[in-house]
DNA sequence: TGTTCATACGTAGGTAAGCTACACGTAGGA
DNA sequence: TCCTACGTGTAGCTTACCTACGTATGAACA
């Protein structure tokens, strides 16, 4: 997967993956991966920096717990942020449509 | 559509609105917004350099013309060029599941 | 005991692709 | 004359993501 690609849609991954449950950094990571069946391996210097800019302007919550001597901060999805979700993936179906529409042109021509 | 979205996807875009037929940079620019129903509004600042990098490593090859007075550059696929196009469909595809079933991981969920 | 791995958070600095803002020029219509 | 459409091009900026690193705990194992 050419990193680029992902460019832009990196906010929507991590809000996705936190609309059903609040997940930590790593676990946030693991999620990614195993719902893409392993094609993304998003490495931490990508995911913490957008956690706390996702925190900043107000799409996520954080706290600290300590599991196992071990502490983590877990962030969850405030209001604004499911709204956000809500946006980024209308955005994300317009997108892939153009895209799509471009990309198959000549086909459909063909067909 | 928030420019960064582009970003890895542009040298599909272009290559595969030439796979009909060659065209001149402007033409690109308004096959692209017509094939997209309007939604890609390209400036020429990425068009322009992306063509010429796109022949710099083999994927197009251009000729100059003239036109009802105006100077026009033409491009065309090379056979390098129509193989680059398919793996940019190929990874599209696949770059589009990934997201997909990452976005709607929780609907599905739901379902 | 120490070494290694998984877990866990974080940042400084680099990269590069696309964009902004411009320059240059022709043709044609108001 | 001015404006718009057509047409090509570049210098420099932005910025999201990545690389490479530092820090730390716990568990397994030799």
């Amino acid at each position: 997967m050419n990193p680029d690609a992902l460019r832009g849609h990196m906010d929507a991954l991590l809000l996705s993956v936190l609309e059903e449950k609040p997940l930590h950094g790593y676990a946030i990571i693991e999620a990614l991966q195993e719902r893409s069946g392993g094609a993304l391996s998003v490495p931490t210097g990508t995911v913490y920096p957008a956690l706390r800019k996702l925190e900043r302007i107000g799409h996520l919550s954080s706290e600290w717990a300590t599991v196992g001597g071990r502490k983590r901060r877990t962030y969850r999805l405030t209001d604004s942020g499911r709204k956000q979700l809500q946006g980024e993936r209308s955005a994300w179906r317009e997108f892939s449509t153009v895209i799509g529409s471009v990309l198959r042109a000549e086909s459909a021509a063909v067909s």
